[in-house]
DNA sequence: AATCACCGTTGTGTATACAAGATAAGCAAA
DNA sequence: TTTGCTTATCTTGTATACACAACGGTGATT
């Protein structure tokens, strides 16, 4: 058998480097101001500058990275607004997943979604917020696909996945992995109800519970920087 | 103002190539299924491959075209039922720009939009779809902005635009011009008067009615087909 | 005659070379 | 000392050259 589907060795770097370095910018590797200098990652990375181009012409099209004609790439420093801007949208995408999950979801994507459900109960009991957020992930996602909208996954998972770094800040806010938790279980019975508006409201107040929590940490740390 | 994205004079070659090539996809130049030859675009266009693999690389990160490892670029087959999950979720982005904007719009953004709205309801008198579905572009565009959420207004814009080819068809239809045009008119109402429920689901229905028509237009397309 | 293997061609992916603009340093003049 | 200009250097943007995988065709074998 040729193996070209479980080998993840795709043929053009680019996009494995794109990756290896969106996973750089939102582990904070490359933090918000950095000058992404072509040369430079390309020896980092042990390719040409061509394939480090590309990667970094894909990073800026979804966003992740700013490019400037003749003046390089750099981790545009996202304000904290806008940050909030992006949770805002965010939370109105998960609406719209809940909503049209409620109405469309089968029986095997319930099952798969309370299974998601408990799997996150057991990381609360066991109170680990790290595999409680990883399992939280999942949790989000199969609301996503219960939308049974493909367009409306992507679009999703790709703010998702951009907004991971500022929802982690959240990670250790107190109480929030056990209030979560029951914003969670209300979500779940709405949908399997199949209570469209209800699923609506309580998922964009989910997501949007935590864009004010970031908000919350950007005052409390601009107050603290103030003030010492 | 200082708006180096959207100045022209841009250095990059690739970003206006995306962009004529862009065009060329969305008016039917280079139609579903269409194998984009690096080579064959560069003589085209006058430059070399490399700016053409920028260009192509930004498209499919976007969406508008399909990258194999090996096998090329292609502009994707959409699907009728890919357009209408476009459509269904550009009805919930729209929607929640009339939300916001019924919130937030200050004085001389209403003075801007109802300018939009008046100039419309020229296009309509003078019976000119054409130009009434360049105004009601702008017209939709003004709503977006009065949202003051940046982040909100770039992926609202981009999906209309993606959308745009599709909506095109419609120019057609009867009585669309007019219908629309009221509707705008609720719409215009219901945001100065500051009703953000109401303008919400007004804007929904009114973009959600595109899609339907558009679904209209492909099952009329395959009847006839199908018929012949 | 059908199938498979081998080879040539075509086109993508990457590296390197070259051109041009932008930044920064150095020098001169006020 | 500061300001302005010139120039040197560095980095981006583009072109070209090369490597290698994929598709197509021809020929040999069954």
């Amino acid at each position: 058998m040729n193996h070209p589907a479980e080998n993840p060795a795709v043929t053009r770097h680019s996009e494995r480097l794109g990756e290896l370095i969106e996973e750089r910018i939102v582990t904070g590797v490359y933090p918000p101001g950095t000058r992404l200098d072509e040369q430079e990652l390309a020896d980092t990375f042990g390719v040409s500058r061509t394939p480090v181009r590309e990667a970094l012409i894909q990073l800026a099209s979804v966003g992740l990275i700013e490019i400037k004609p003749r003046r390089g790439a750099t981790v545009p420093e996202v304000g904290a607004d806008r940050v909030c801007e992006m949770f805002e949208v965010m939370a109105e995408l998960e609406a719209m997943c809940g909503r049209l999950a409620a109405r469309r979801i089968t029986p095997s994507e319930q099952v798969a979604l309370q299974e998601a459900h408990r799997a996150c109960e057991a990381a609360r009991d066991a109170n680990t917020p790290d595999i409680y957020y990883q399992l939280n992930e999942v949790f989000h996602q199969r609301i996503y696909e219960a939308s049974h909208n493909g367009f409306l996954v992507e679009q999703t998972s790709a703010l998702h996945r951009r907004l991971r770094p500022y929802r982690r800040l959240q990670l250790r806010v107190r109480n929030r992995m056990n209030s979560s938790f029951n914003e969670h279980q209300a979500i779940v019975d709405a949908i399997i109800k199949g209570d469209s508006e209800l699923a609506t409201a309580l998922l964009r107040a989910h997501v949007t519970v935590q864009g004010e929590r970031f908000a919350d940490l950007v005052a409390t740390l601009r107050d603290f920087k103030a003030g010492s």
